[in-house]
DNA sequence: TTAGGGTTACTC
DNA sequence: GAGTAACCCTAA
């Protein structure tokens, strides 16, 4: 993940727009010799993108190298590929190695040298280990299936595994271990962790479907 | 926030 | 091509 060449520098814009309401626009030079307009407001699914940038241009460094902030810590979430550890040598079978998603016109990224390519490096791309497995099976033990939000509070706290991973993971679990017909799985768990995966699974059925 | 369908990358 | 696993998307 190499870019070089890119600056961020905030200039506010105040505007009145054709509704008489004032807005605030956010617009950033990239240094090389581009603009971008990023709007406050009126976003949705973008806001991580936009609260990313934000919290770029108002930290410590208010024109700051984007190469270095993507190699930092300065907001590890997004942009950092956590896939490193999924090249690893032990790596089985099956499964998926870096992969991609759609970028977001609001992503700075989107006005880089990749501005033709639709697809950027997804977020985390990180295989679950035996040892995570472990302990999302001793959460569903304590909560159950459905507060994911809580799990991820008590076990995953610093983890890169949010609610919905959590949750997706569990899901995984199941139709991996449900029933007594073994399936062909890819990560190998000590029997009895299988076995607590299968108790849960009695104990905390899936719930039913929500539509459809 | 959660459930569940969908998508995609990967291996066999 | 089938199966698996991780992640995305969106209704509720």
């Amino acid at each position: 993940m190499v870019r070089t060449g890119l600056f961020l520098e905030p200039i506010w814009q105040e505007e009145q727009g054709l509704d008489g309401l004032h807005h605030r626009d956010l617009l950033f030079s990239l240094g090389n010799g581009t603009a971008c307009e990023l709007e406050i407001g009126n976003y949705r699914a973008q806001q991580d993108d936009a609260l990313w940038i934000l919290q770029l241009l108002e930290g410590p460094r208010c024109e700051a190298d984007l190469d270095e902030c993507l190699s930092c810590d300065l907001y590890p979430a997004p942009l950092l590929d956590t896939n490193a550890h999924h090249q690893i040598e032990h790596r089985k079978s099956g499964g998926r190695g870096p992969r991609k998603r759609r970028i977001s016109p609001w992503d700075p990224m989107f006005f880089g040298k990749w501005g033709n390519d639709k697809y950027i490096r997804r977020k985390n791309n990180s295989r679950w280990t035996a040892e995570e497995v472990k302990i999302l099976v001793a959460g569903v033990s304590e909560f159950g299936v459905g507060p994911w939000t809580k799990l991820k509070k008590k076990y995953f706290k610093s983890s890169i595994r949010t609610a919905v991973n959590l949750k997706d993971k569990w899901r995984n679990l199941l139709q991996s271990y449900q029933g007594h017909l073994q399936k062909k799985t890819l990560l190998y768990l000590d029997p009895p962790l299988v076995e607590q995966i299968r108790d849960l699974a009695v104990k905390h059925p899936h719930p039913k479907r929500k539509y459809k």
